[in-house]
Order: structure tokens, then sequence, then C-alpha cells
DNA sequence: AGTAGCACCTGATTGC
DNA sequence: TGCAATCAGGTGCTAC
């Protein structure tokens, strides 16, 4: 469910609270939240209890916490991560209050982690982090980091090229500015796949989710199922400016939602799926052309295009087609 | 190597 | 009304 603009959006409220907090104590509520982990609910809690946030990071839809020794001074590089992913349904959310005055836990947190804050808003001392995550896709994680190939920072929120070894295969996000674009226009451009499904592979640009894939295709009139050896340089180039554009703009209006499954850590919800174009509007009138937006599978995910902006083949370069 | 298919979950909605 | 089928914003493993 959370994209790049809604993880980001997440990501910046993290660390604008929990920034230089210690980690006092953890309660997992749902074991399987820590699956990844070959030592379990015990592993996790023992590797994270103590450890001081020094900086919330985030690549694509990746994020993790920085963390270093409680007594840490200075600029040294982190010497662990707790990364964290939010699945389909995952959220964050802070509350700003004495522990023994946290409300009860929502019935979906799985994880329940107190924080020190000597810093807290209300002066409290304390801050109460909650992971919730209703389909339970999301997860906490523990590892160790290793560094970015090309020597930049790893992601948003950080300035060490460090990531967690979970996230190494995991390529910069649309909105990196250490993208490699050449590179990443090449490699959308090679293989047969569909380019919804190409640009949908976080191992080669990261951050688009299902819904940013139909808006930037609609934007760029490219039709989802047209192979990636069929792209040109020039269309593949649109798309990324399109996928950036819109998820800069989403992100400028505090991200998608639909529902309360999608909200800050202050459980409010971001504003632009009034916004959206293709995504959500099967049957609705494409607001350039007026033709009726389609819904459809491709490659097992519900996408939205309209058949008359969006042709499978490039215009001059093959036959029309109606995209049915 | 590249790609398709499915598995992993819970809850809301739809259709019979 | 009740129950089964379907669908949801993601990732990663397996098998071809």
């Amino acid at each position: 469910m959370p994209e790049l603009p809604e993880v980001e959006t997440v990501r910046a409220g993290l660390e604008s609270l929990v920034s230089g907090t210690v980690v006092e104590s953890v309660e997992i509520r749902r074991d399987s939240c820590v699956r990844l982990l070959a030592g379990g609910v015990p592993e996790f809690c023992a590797l994270v209890t103590g450890e001081r946030i020094r900086a919330v990071a985030r690549r694509g839809k990746f994020m993790w916490f920085e963390l270093v020794a409680p007594d840490a001074t200075g600029a040294e590089p982190p010497r662990e991560a707790l990364s964290a992913h939010l699945g389909m349904s995952g959220q964050f959310r802070v509350h700003d209050t004495r522990w023994d005055q946290a409300p009860d836990p929502h019935p979906h947190c799985r994880a329940r982690i107190f924080l020190r804050a000597t810093n807290a808003p209300s002066g409290s001392g304390h801050l109460v982090l909650d992971f919730i995550d209703q389909r339970t896709f999301g997860y906490l994680h523990t590892e160790g980091l290793v560094s970015t190939a090309d020597g930049a920072p790893a992601g948003a929120g950080t300035h060490h090229s460090l990531l967690p070894a979970s996230v190494a295969h995991i390529g910069r996000d649309a909105l990196d500015p250490n993208l490699d674009v050449e590179q990443s226009l090449a490699r959308w451009r090679r293989g047969s796949r569909g380019i919804k499904q190409v640009i949908l592979d976080q191992s080669i640009v990261s951050g688009i989710g299902n819904i940013y894939a139909d808006e930037a295709l609609w934007t760029a009139r490219i039709h989802p199922e047209r192979p990636a050896h069929a792209m040109s340089k020039r269309q593949a180039s649109t798309l990324l400016v399109a996928a950036q554009s819109v998820m800069a703009s989403a992100l400028s209006q505090g991200g998608t939602s639909f529902d309360s499954l999608y909200v800050n850590v202050n459980g409010e919800s971001g504003y632009f799926s009034r916004s959206l174009e293709a995504y959500g509007r099967g049957g609705e009138a494409c607001s350039r052309c007026g033709s009726a937006i389609r819904l459809a599978t491709v490659g097992g995910r519900s996408t939205h295009w309209c058949a008359r902006c969006q042709r499978r083949w490039a215009p001059r370069s093959g036959p029309l087609d109606s995209g049915a």
C-alpha cells in the first residue's frame, strides 16, 4: 500500500520525533512481525534494547533506523540498523506520552517500542512507537549494514553510504539525487516484460508502486503492457520524469490514502487521492480525452489506463492497438 | 538469466 | 440474513 511518498511522509515524521531517543524496551505483540530475524523475538529485543536511534533513513519503500551506542557522540557511523517495511498495510504511530499513560494498543498493533526521549515535545521524557499492520506483510528486522556500490549516501535521511544488508539489492529510488538515470533507463528498456511490471521492479528504480505506476503511465501516455524492449529512450525518460513528478506532488500533499489503512505518524491521512487521474477511476472518463478509463489485471495487479491516450505500441513504430 | 506464478495474511465488500 | 468468493496500496521464493 504505502509507496514512496507515503513511506517518506512516515520517515520524515519519525525522524522529527524519534531521532536521539533510546530504546528502553520492546513489546512484540505478534511474533511473526520479526520473522526475518533467525533468532526471533528474543534476538530482536536483545539487539535493539539500549540502542540510540541516530537517524531514520529510507530507500524506496524500505526504511531503517540507524542505531548507535547510547553514549555515542559525534557522527560515527551506525553500528546496526533496525529496518522496517510497511508491506501493504503497515503504519507507525507515535504517542508523546508517559509509557504508563499510552492508549491501549490498536488491535493490529504488532510491536510497541518504548523510547526514552529527553527532548519529547510534551516534556514527559517518553515516547511510545507503535508498529501497526493489519495484513502482516510488513516487518521489523535488525541487521548489519553494507556499503553502497557508488559510495554516495544510501538514501533519504542519511549521509552515510551504509544500508541494511537486506536492502542492498534495491535500486536507488526515483527521487534519489544519486540515481543513475542513464543506467536506470537502459535497464527499464530491457527484456520482454510489460513496462508496468518493469517499473514496479524495485531492483531497478525503487519507490514506484501500483498507484503511481498507473499514474506515471497515464501521464506519459504509455500502455502498461508495452514491452520494455519496445520503449524508446525518450519514452523511458518521459516515464521516469512522470513518475518523479507525480510522486513529488503526492509527497507535497502528505501521500495518498483512501481509508484509515494509510495514515502518517500522527494518524492523519494524505490528500493526494483526489488528484489521481487513472488509479481507482475504472469506467470514468479520462480527463484528457473523455474515453473511459479501462480496468484490468496486468501482471497480477489491478491496472487502470486510457485506451485512447495510452497505445500499446508507439504510434509511429507499430500498428495501433485499442488496448483491449 | 529472465520471467511467470504463487505464497504470505487479515478484513472489507460483493454477489449469490 | 448468511456465507463464500473476491479484492486490496508489496515482496520474494520457486520453478520453468
